[in-house]
RNA sequence: GCCGGGGUGGCGGAACUGGUAGACGCGCCGGACUCAAAAUCCGGUUCUGGAAACAGAGUGAGAGUUCGAUUCUCUCUCCCGGCACCA
């Protein structure tokens, strides 16, 4: 009699054979196909929560379907351990940041043992220890030694209550988080990274990315944003410096009737001066936020500073404005407006009474009024002086040379991308190894003086980096000249260490380098699993990171992640799981209760791995339900004693129904799995077939082989999903091999051959009756047999049959 | 506002290349077992009409292409992700 399935005891059992075969550490191996298996490390917040597990899970499914398919399978783990949740615990709970995360990782490790996935525990990365971001340091010194580092002033959200930066999580409706002070912006010297120079590259080798969702691939495409066009200057009245700006049309210039700069623009500010409604406005231009949704939806505003520009071809004044939707740091701080033809400068222009000409005829010689809507289609010039008739390529070319010639203008490429600011005013991450110098300026930490160590016992107030209240840290001497000097106390964007961990899992060990010949072998990561949240900034700061080190020669690829896999968030009612809603399910509960393998089904079986997953605790307990009768059906089976050889020749018509069956499913679940990761089908699949086996009733020796066989492929094939249960069930069914050793199922082509096949027929298109016709059964038998169906002439009765549409082997459509 | 994705029974979802809409599971209804309940097993379950056979309607709304549209095109609408300092 077999025995009742217990979770605990089944799970215990084979997480302790895992553990002690060490059957998921891996090394290089030369002869064996490499597969490198990975998911974005999570951020040690406290206990893993379902979006943990749902993307651990859909990635160790993966690592253990490619192990079984022969590959050499790496799935490392770690902790992307810096961050600002830390920060705020230390605040609220007078527990240093270090602290916390160190325990909070313990947890959650703890944790994904439990869930049995299958990591190389070996490789673990914990990116807050100076073991790991002291390579990070080495390559910022390294990158600004050749250029790619550099520091200007960027805007941060200031807190004035708080005298703190905050983060755009935190500041709520312009107003800080804690103090509820209405954010300003300031401006402050920062460093950063010219991922802008590899902006081509990283545009072009999307093209070569078939492995990647190609939404992931247009949204980075329209953030980089390459656009080509005129770069010209309008000189301005009684001053030096020229406004320069950008446009792609060219066509459109002699629309322009007015610029408009931003707050912090020295024109603005030399306006302010003798104005006071300027300087107020630009006061009120200052206290809003800077995000480019914020920008983009806020009410346009604006103000003229009395003073013109002039136009560079007619020569005409158009006035300069300051404008609130104008940032100084995103291009040249300025812009001109071509209300004609643009939606935005109409719609300011309308407000603000400026003058709207038409620059731009319809080419096909229609009228339309400018003044009801902005023109934006492409056109014939009108009111443009010499250049009145032209079209927009000859426009713009005539343009181009115009400018060129004069000298004031180039045809150039322009990004929407920007440089990467990696400087953060927080205390918990990566110290910036910079030393400033009255005499020297800024300085790189000599190598050999790496790591900079952040220091982990500390007071935590809030107000500001504890890094600046502690002069042992910032107190240093100058490497160049030796004189008393500062270090920086800003850290890095914790970006800067999820861009490369995935390159340092190769090796881990290494205190001589930041990557060896290791990396050479495993990457780029075969397979990459994470939040669709990421599909821009960390991918593209990844991607760029990847560039940055094969130009140094630690790698020889050019992408990190062959094959992206973005999984959707777990929602409960429809909306996110969070806290503040009080809607979270612990996943820990769950395990408790029914154990891991339960709720790995249910992740893998709720929804596709892109999609949203709706938290059902109903769908637990079937999936719980599920996994007993599993265990029950091959426990009985098993009970009836071993089976005899299967000899195909004398099979019945029904188990070689049920033959077919489990080859179908195996050629199914292979291909759910192996290529359109679509686990939910797979599971459903493997559910039928242990349905059709409940309902096969036969106990003969033949029998009762054919369900042997059915029984172990639906056990190997759910093995990468419930491996707990698999493992135990594998001995169950009398191997003495483990079932991580086995290899995927194979489908013999023989079995799924049939001689008849259902056809469905249609009249006018719809189904009206079901035949059954020789698989080898022409077009025109097909279609007679199907027009004598009798459910079918009653629809076509009398009437002539216009056309006859045969799709061999699915159905027949009959028009008439 | 801009970029990307989504909307299918009471619920999660399936339908892969334009060809049977609703696989599989949950829930619900009925039955078996039980003194009873739980658990388990069997059957039914898109809606409307019908005892049934079957018929009509139906994939966010509206149009279009097609012999045939959940699938392709256009317009609209609602929801979700991202917008450079949450990770």
């Amino acid at each position: 009699m077999s025995i009742a399935y217990d979770p605990e005891t089944v799970e215990k059992n084979a997480r302790e054979y895992w553990e002690t075969s060490r059957c998921f550490e891996v090394v290089e191996d030369k002869n064996k196909e490499k597969f490198y298996c990975l998911t974005m490390f999570p951020y040690p917040s406290g206990k893993l929560h379902m979006g943990h597990v749902r993307v651990f899970t859909i990635n160790d499914v993966i690592a253990r379907y490619q192990r079984m398919q022969g590959r050499h399978v790496l799935q490392p783990m770690g902790w992307d351990a810096f961050g600002m949740p830390a920060e705020n615990a230390a605040i609220q709970r007078s527990v240093p940041p270090a602290q916390w995360t160190y325990s909070n990782i313990d947890d959650m490790r703890a944790q994904l043992k439990r869930l049995g996935y299958a990591y190389d525990w070996t490789r673990e990365i914990t990116t807050c220890r100076p073991e790991y971001y002291r390579w990070e340091q080495w390559l910022f010194v390294t990158l600004f030694k050749k250029g790619l580092v550099y520091r200007k002033n960027a805007i941060v959200n200031w807190d004035p209550v708080d005298q703190t930066v905050l983060a755009n999580e935190q500041v709520i409706d312009g107003r800080g988080w804690r103090s509820d002070a209405l954010v300003e912006r300031r401006e402050i010297p920062q460093w950063f990274m010219k991922i802008t120079a590899y902006a081509d590259e990283l545009l072009d080798g999307l093209d070569h990315m078939p492995g990647w969702p190609d939404s992931v691939k247009i949204m980075q495409r329209n953030w980089i944003g390459r656009s080509e066009g005129l770069e010209l200057s309008f000189e301005v009245q009684d001053e030096d410096e020229p406004l320069t700006v950008f446009t792609t049309r060219p066509d459109t210039l002699f629309g322009v009737t007015y610029m408009a700069v931003a707050a912090e623009h020295p024109l603005a500010e030399k306006a302010a001066a003798d104005n006071a409604d300027i300087a107020t406005f630009i006061e009120a231009c200052k206290k809003m936020g800077a995000a480019e949704a914020t920008l983009e939806t806020i009410e346009k505003k604006g103000m003229p500073l009395g003073i013109s520009a002039l136009h560079p071809i007619s020569g005409e004044q158009v006035p300069v404005w300051v404008a609130n939707f104008v940032l100084m740091s995103y291009g040249t701080g300025a812009v001109m407006g071509v209300p004609g033809h643009d939606e935005r400068d109409w719609q300011f222009a309308k407000k603000h009474g400026l003058p709207i000409v038409q620059v731009i005829a319809p080419s096909d010689g229609s009228d339309i009024e400018i003044d009801a809507a902005a023109f934006l289609d492409k056109g014939v010039l009108i009111n443009s002086g010499d250049f009145n008739g032209l079209d927009f390529d000859a426009a713009v070319d005539a343009i181009t040379k115009f400018f060129e010639a004069s000298g004031r203008g180039s045809w150039t490429i322009n990004y929407r991308l920007r440089d990467w600011g990696v400087s953060r005013q927080r205390y918990w991450g990566t110290p910036i190894p910079i030393i400033y110098c009255d005499d020297c300026d800024a300085v790189p930490v000599p190598v050999d003086q790496l790591p900079v160590v952040l220091p982990e016992e500390v007071e935590f107030t809030g107000h500001g980096s504890p890094l600046k209240d502690m002069p042992e840290f910032i107190n240093v001497a100058c490497p160049q000249c030796g004189k008393d000097a500062k270090r920086e106390t800003d850290t890095f964007d914790t970006f800067v260490e999820s861009s490369w961990y995935y390159a340092r899992y190769t090796g881990p060990d290494n205190e001589q380098a930041m990557l060896d010949e290791r990396a050479a072998y495993w990457l780029p990561v075969d397979q990459y699993t994470g939040g669709i949240e990421h599909a821009i900034l960390h991918l593209l700061y990844a991607r760029f990171f990847h560039k940055v080190l094969r130009d140094e020669g630690l790698i020889d690829t050019n992408e990190p992640f062959t094959n992206l896999l973005t999984q959707g968030m777990v929602l409960k009612d429809g909306g996110k799981m969070s806290k503040a809603k009080g809607n979270t399910v612990d996943p820990q509960g769950l395990i408790d209760k029914f154990g891991a393998d339960t709720v790995r089904l249910f992740m893998m079986f709720a929804a596709p791995p892109e999609q949203a997953l709706e938290w059902s605790d109903a769908g637990v307990q079937g999936s719980f339900r599920f996994l007993k009768r599993f265990w029950n059906t091959v426990g009985e089976h098993a009970d009836g004693g071993p089976v005899v050889e299967l000899e195909l020749d004398s099979l019945t018509d029904t188990q070689k129904n049920l033959r077919r069956k489990t080859h179908q499913t195996i050629a199914k679940i292979s291909d759910d799995i192996g290529r359109r990761y679509t686990f939910n089908t797979a599971i459903a699949a493997a559910m039928e077939l242990l349905n059709a086996v409940n309902r096969f009733d036969d106990e003969s020796d033949t029998g009762r082989a054919v369900v042997h066989e059915a029984l172990e492929a639906v056990v190997l094939m759910l093995s990468p999903v419930v491996p707990h249960a698999c493992h135990a069930l594998w001995s169950v069914l009398g191997h003495a091999t483990p079932i991580i050793d086995m290899a995927w199922p194979k489908v013999d082509e023989q079995a799924l051959v049939r001689d008849v096949i259902e056809i469905v027929v249609q009249v006018n298109g719809k189904l009206r009756g079901r035949i059954s016709v020789p698989i080898d059964a022409d077009n025109d038998a097909v279609s007679a047999q199907a027009l004598a169906d009798p459910n079918v002439q009653r629809f076509v009765g009398k009437n002539e049959v216009l056309r006859t549409i045969v799709v061999p082997g699915r159905l027949v459509n009959i028009v008439v």
